[in-house]
DNA sequence: AGGCATTCTTGACACATATCAACGCATTGC
DNA sequence: GCAATGCGTTGATATGTGTCAAGAATGCCT
């Protein structure tokens, strides 16, 4: 149970905060955002029920790979992951990454095995949703079907969205979309939109922009010096968020 | 009913087939690799029940528009199909070719609204089909819903793999995937995997592979000279497979 | 606290693909 | 049959990002 402590200080920022001591849905303070949105109380119950908890990942950890037998998808309750695919040459394209309330895992539903990798990129807590279980569930419940679909909907724009941002844009506008959409999602948990901390490393970013670390690393550089951005290190501070928006050219 | 013929020709490669006079996905040639894949003949008939037929396009015609209210995914009949996003500055990023038994619109779930447009390449045919009666399908038949999902979860990974090969791949490698990915989609409607039409203009690979036309003709020149393929305008002949795989580099 | 390994940054140079430009070829309509 | 138009090809040059290399900063382990 410390271990949950430990990954509450994570994600809150070293301030203890109760509500991570929660083991169910109904008071998960995620399930605005979460696969309970748009549940009933009861329904939430019955979602709950399924759900199987416990299973913290350290830094690093794989909570699945790629050809694995598929059984589950995941909810992110604390900490990042990131999912990958490993070209045959052994290099490492990133198709996204996971923060708390996200979902992840929808990819190998296909073909009953996992597409992509999923790893911890800082200590991790996650809810295992048994796909069967939520098949069946989705049949009883049109809402958790039709937020279910949506999910699976979102992640094909996201990665739409992704494959425009690499195939038509510079560098600078790939960072700074990335920067854009962190913003987001930490205001959507509310957390600050202008200061936070990057879970991942400059070759994770690379990776997932389809840069070299050295680009990224220059567009920071570049970024700080127009005073849009303040980086230290994995430290960022969004300084001109209009400059950045305008940056972007995307709306995100 | 005559422009049924013509759409049939343009797929059948101008040899008459009476099998496309068909309405209805009992009797639908395309319906092992469509839809009602994995539905009894009894399901077959409800799920055929939903669906509305008989939107024939022309070349070039919107099926639907980015932004559009959305109400129905759509199955392709006949003819070959476009998706696409439009960036800010008015560029074109294509996210999909579309072939008959196909699946696309899913996008459009999430928000209810779409998230991409959809354009003819050619005369085409599509079967539409409601996403509310297929919401409500689905719960009622699991074997639908599970197949519903699986084709959501494939685009998933197709974009995936899209997104991998405009991050990591040359341009020769993308050029060769397509290839590729044109002749396994033509073997699965049992068509010749080696000597095909390519449905779409060199524009259109160009903005789908994140390359320029020039770029494109280039690559197509090459792998010409290198005798891999046999070009002449939109007709392709894959001369020495083995080698085109080797260059795509991807397991495709 | 010190040392080692990893990650990040910066610079010089190379290269793949974009850009600009010209031309050929096919299709369409008159 | 011929002009007009769009699409595709090829060449010359430009440029953004990759590659290689070195060094600085950070974090981890003892």
């Amino acid at each position: 149970m410390t271990i949950f402590v430990t990954q509450s200080d994570e994600e809150q920022g070293f301030r203890p905060c109760t509500h991570d001591f929660q083991t169910n849905c109904g008071n998960c303070r995620l399930n605005s955002i979460c696969l309970p949105l748009a549940l009933e109380s009861d329904d939430i119950q019955l979602l709950d029920d399924i759900i199987q908890r416990g299973k913290p990942l350290q830094k690093n950890q794989f909570l699945y790979r790629e050809g694995d037998d598929f059984q589950s998808v995941f909810a992110v309750r604390s900490g990042t992951l990131k999912a990958f695919r490993t070209t045959d040459d052994g290099r490492e394209q990133v198709t996204g990454f996971y923060f708390p309330g996200e979902i992840l895992g929808m990819d190998g539903i296909s073909n009953n095995m996992h597409a992509s990798s999923a790893r911890a990129l800082e200590t991790a807590a996650v809810c295992e949703i048994p796909f069967s279980s939520l098949e069946k569930l989705s049949a009883a419940m049109p809402n958790l079907q039709r937020h279910f679909f949506q999910l699976m909907s979102r992640e094909i724009t996201e990665d739409q969205q992704l494959i425009t941002l690499l195939s038509k844009n510079s560098a600078e506008e790939r960072v700074a979309a990335l920067m854009l959409s962190i913003s987001a999602r930490n205001a959507r948990r509310k957390l600050s939109a202008t200061k936070f901390r990057l879970p991942m490393s400059r070759v994770d970013i690379g990776n997932y922009l389809g840069l070299t670390v050295e680009t990224v690393s220059r567009v920071f550089s570049r970024m700080q010096k127009l005073e849009m951005l303040a980086v230290d290190n994995k430290e960022i501070e969004i300084l001109d968020i209009d400059g950045v928006r305008n940056l972007a050219n995307v709306s995100n």
